[in-house]
DNA sequence: CACAAGATAGAACGAACGTTCTACTTTGGG
DNA sequence: CCCAAAGTAGAACGTTCGTTCTATCTTGTG
């Protein structure tokens, strides 16, 4: 019955998305998870092997949303519904911006949560790349072209989160969908 | 001699952005400004206070620095020298991201901590708008454009943060001026 | 049933940290 | 020169927090 590892994952990354790390301590994790405070020392050896597990639930559970929301589409679609479902995503959860660009801004001496991060954001952006293949665009296009669809998207997170501006994903949506139609794009 | 508020400001805001907000106590500030910890708190009420301050010292000096940098050009050219501004002002400084941001993601909760960043966010968006219209664009197209550019220079500092990539910088800056000479520009 | 492994509640501890306080020294303007 | 304001060094306090430990209870399996 390991499911309190889970409920553990889940809870953090809740909570931390919600109030940030430095405001939530591990008894507040345990009362989140509704788990006895040994639990979690059992399932994790320190705080920062909670935290790193909170950033794994929200890895996967990301992913399969941008996965199962930008499935069909063809050209340019397969890229841009990239961005409505990044939309779909944010509204609802509170738009408090990127949780592992938190989570590596607040821990930067931390290499176990860094590396957590940068493995999120380089499969995140080969996500970007694999929607350019399909949609049509040659290898090497797709690999000059994915760095800046996934900047845009980073940015529309960003200025979301600071800006409170909801209307940047759709403004970034729309950057895309005029440098998607470039010459040179099949 | 209130040169030691500005001492302390600067301290805070250049170990604040080398090892973030959570890693930096009190007297890591007062060692590093050179000043006694009864100073500093005779100049700032508590710790919150001092966050803002490095916030509004690292505002001034930032868009100082790109309103120095990017003055001159026409057209186009007066955006995207806000992108060559961004990118020598990145380089050197250990790319660390956005410290309003990470400032903001770290304390979800202070009004203060997070007002300040809003402020910085908004008169960073209004120089945007400010160098379009210089650049010769119409106020209302000018309007349009802004948060798009903006959005670009923000994912540009968090995919450098993130990925270590270095190249994001000169991305973005090729994506603006794509954008930039988009039908309808002047 | 029995037993081992996991879960629980909560006490306990040690370290770190923000903040206050005290006593002493420096400094600059009237 | 004098004095008030600012700065210094460092002790001290109270709190918070991560982590460990103990004792008791559940639970699934042989």
């Amino acid at each position: 019955m390991s499911s309190k590892r889970r409920d553990i994952a889940e809870a953090a990354n809740r909570v931390f998305y919600r109030e940030g790390f430095a405001a939530v301590g591990i008894d507040r994790l345990v009362d989140e998870a509704n788990v006895a405070l040994g639990t979690l020392y059992r399932h994790f050896g320190d705080r920062t092997q909670v935290i790193v597990a909170a950033l794994e639930h929200r890895h996967g559970e990301f992913l399969a949303y941008l996965e199962e929301r930008a499935r069909a589409g063809e050209g340019a679609d397969c890229v841009l519904q990239l961005f409505d479902a990044l939309g779909n995503w944010s509204q609802g959860r509170g738009g408090n911006g990127c949780l592992f660009l938190r989570a590596a801004a607040d821990h930067p001496h931390d290499e176990r949560i860094r590396q957590a991060a940068v493995d999120h954001k380089r499969r995140y952006l080969a996500l970007v790349e694999q929607r350019l293949l399909q949609g049509g665009w040659r290898a090497e296009r797709a690999e000059e072209l994915a760095p800046v669809i996934f900047l845009l998207l980073e940015g529309a997170v960003a200025a979301a989160f600071t800006l409170g501006d909801a209307a940047a994903v759709a403004g970034a949506r729309h950057a895309a969908a005029i440098l998607l139609a470039q010459p040179g794009a099949s």
